[in-house]
DNA sequence: CTTCAAGCTGACCATATGGTCAAAATAAGA
DNA sequence: TCTTATTTTGACCATATGGTCAGCTTGAAG
């Protein structure tokens, strides 16, 4: 694939290393899933013998463990900007860009993400107990401190954030059948923008949200 | 698994024997994807022998393929309502119901048409560029009516479909997930109402939608 | 009852895949 | 330069899986 620089400490090889087979790797479970996956076709996008996978990651699985967690990272620090804000407005359309944007640069993340939580969550099961509800359950509570104040009409908060979930992870799960009904086209920049105006008009009038 | 009635004709128990194991191959489809799925195991479930279900399905293709196809079918017919609703109202209100319904009472099915989606579509393909798309725009053309007649706000028609088919199908794609964030329960009927009220509210007054 | 096509299945095969390993190559330190 | 630890990789193995097939069972028609 890509030749590695000649001058780099053993270290940042390593690293390197991983990261390349991670980056192919992310790629290839969101192409194939895990079970159509194959080590040596993830070597293979990596430009690595399938043997050199397995020195810097024991087993498939905990190569697919990786590629997970290092996604439900990103996941994660898009969420800040929820706290940062000071009202409904700023809050959840902030959200809802930071979302569509991963959802654009991020699309074989996203696809991996899905098909871990579709097949049962088997190896972020604990995540989503842990981090994930506790995630939730503090946004919950800054949207009803909105609701509250009357920033908002009372929507239920949960089903807030899986709709905003829902909508913007839809334009990279469901990215080909999009770009299908688009004439086989990807989405140019205009019409991302469009894309993200429009669930962010529908959901920010749809909750009745005001700014502070 | 249930063992069949004595009492069928040759052609009665061949219709059913092809509908027990699309139900147990829609089942683990939905469970391990197309290439975590194997052919034992859906016989197992199915209860019958592998080789059986080869005599009625000559591959795993084939037999992954018909599934897709029963499901684009009921995803098709529950868009019906679409076409006699007299405005936004009633038609996207009843869509959503409909939708609602079928991700609660059909959920394996779903799952297996996102993965097959977020896989590149590679059994469909043909399906998405034919008869999804002309089925698109043709309500596209229903919902800009609704636009041109005042009844609605002027939302793109195609972010407002995306939309609601993120949405609903999120409560079945994602249902482990909800399930997780729901006390490890699965939602009761009035939670179920819950999500499509909020759901229904949400995007009616999002897209200021009125009743002809 | 007989016949014969349709239905069914245990045993088997070729292949693909995850994973191992010993030996070679490389680079850091003394 | 020599030594040692780390990295790389071709060859190999055990297993799982999709698919085949020859022979058995069943039931409908004459």
């Amino acid at each position: 694939m890509v030749t590695q620089p000649r001058s780099m400490s053993k270290k940042d090889r390593r690293l390197e290393s991983e990261r390349m087979i991670m980056v192919a790797a992310e790629k290839v479970f969101a192409e194939a899933g895990f079970g159509g996956a194959t080590m040596q076709l993830i070597a293979d996008v990596a430009g690595l013998p399938k043997a050199n996978l397995h020195y810097y990651f024991p087993t498939k699985e905990a190569l697919y463990r990786r590629v997970v967690q290092d996604i439900f990272q990103v996941w994660l620090k898009a969420a800040d900007i929820f706290d940062q804000a000071s009202g409904p407005v700023e809050g959840i359309g902030a959200y809802i860009d930071a979302k569509m944007e991963i959802s654009r640069r991020h699309p074989a993340g996203s696809k991996v993400w899905a098909s871990e939580v579709m097949h049962g969550a088997p190896v972020i099961q604990d995540y989503l107990e842990t981090t994930l509800e506790q995630w939730t359950n503090g946004r919950i509570t800054v949207i009803q401190s909105w609701i509250d104040r009357g920033l908002m009409a009372p929507i239920d908060p949960r089903h807030l954030l899986y709709m905003v979930w829902a909508t913007t992870q839809h334009y990279a799960d469901f990215g080909h059948q999009i770009e299908t009904l688009n004439n086989s086209q990807p989405l140019t920049d205009a019409q991302w923008q469009a894309a993200t105006d429009s669930v962010k008009m529908i959901i920010l009038k749809g909750i009745g949200a005001k700014s502070a």
